[in-house]
DNA sequence: TCAACAGTTTAGAATTATTATAATGTAGAA
DNA sequence: TTCTACATTATAATAATTCTAAACTGTTGA
């Protein structure tokens, strides 16, 4: 979606400098019409296919973790030894498919507000988050 | 709540040989009234409070894994290095509580019913699960 | 009663995800 | 261009979890 310079102003704006790696996990991140969610192993592998330039695994694991902080990426509770992250950053909830171990995004609109009538003093909301678990049907 | 003896019926009709170990994970787990929240380490502290015999790790896992997949366990999706189990296995929702690290029961009467109005075609579901992130008011 | 077997426990090694370290490199300001 | 704070890197360290393979034990049925 974005070109280079879009990415630096980006960065730029955020406080974080525009490097050539930062650049370049921009440009597999977000130029893709489709948000998708992806593992730090995930990324390493789109790194090695799009680029010959190593980027090293610290810095995969720095930039991602700058980009969540800063709002750009949303990291998704699933219960496993690896963390998702995704790159849709609007509000919406999850299917995880236990039988392909695959993460798929509910529309927003098709889940109705949910309504807790609870809360505990002292301590403010910062996210709902709603994870459907399926599987294959004939398991 | 049980004595060893109803633990050994209960593991028995799991298919499950009531070792010591099982026997005493059983009421660690099982005999207070209230239920809770663990990690493994939590519990491997339990253990070593509650006894003199040391139960080995690989048993610790083995055990837990083997109760979640029985159902006297549920596994809690929190976006963590480390898992959180629960001995709560009837259906409920939690808080996650991001200042303190901690993971509270919403009261099920307190949420209202998801409804999530969008299937995936093959698959059925096996869980919803709201996970309500909060942290102290003042950060 | 007890031998035999399947299932279980165990110590320790292996694996894997993640983070820390500390030296080197570089973007941006002056 | 020079300087400096920030970033990258290779590598080591850490921590959770799983694997391995040998020793052990609950149960069964002769
Ligand atoms: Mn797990
Ligand atoms: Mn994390
Ligand atoms: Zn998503
Ligand atoms: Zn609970």
């Amino acid at each position: 979606m974005l070109n280079n310079s879009q990415y630096i102003d980006k960065l730029r704006s955020s406080g974080l400098r525009p490097t050539k790696q930062r650049i370049k996990i921009c440009e597999i991140l977000f130029n893709s019409q489709k948000t998708f969610h992806f593992t730090i192993n995930d990324l390493v592998e789109k790194i090695s296919k799009a680029t010959n330039d190593k980027i090293s695994l610290a810095t995969v694991y720095n930039t991602v973790h700058a980009f969540k902080k800063k709002g750009y990426l949303k990291e998704i509770p699933i219960n496993s030894d690896q963390s998702y992250f995704d790159t849709n950053t609007s509000h919406h909830h999850h299917f995880y498919d236990e039988s392909q171990k695959d993460l798929i995004d509910i529309d927003d609109a098709d889940v109705e507000p949910v309504k807790i009538n609870t809360k505990i003093p002292g301590k403010k909301i910062r996210s709902v988050e709603v994870l459907v678990k399926v599987e294959d049907i004939k398991s």
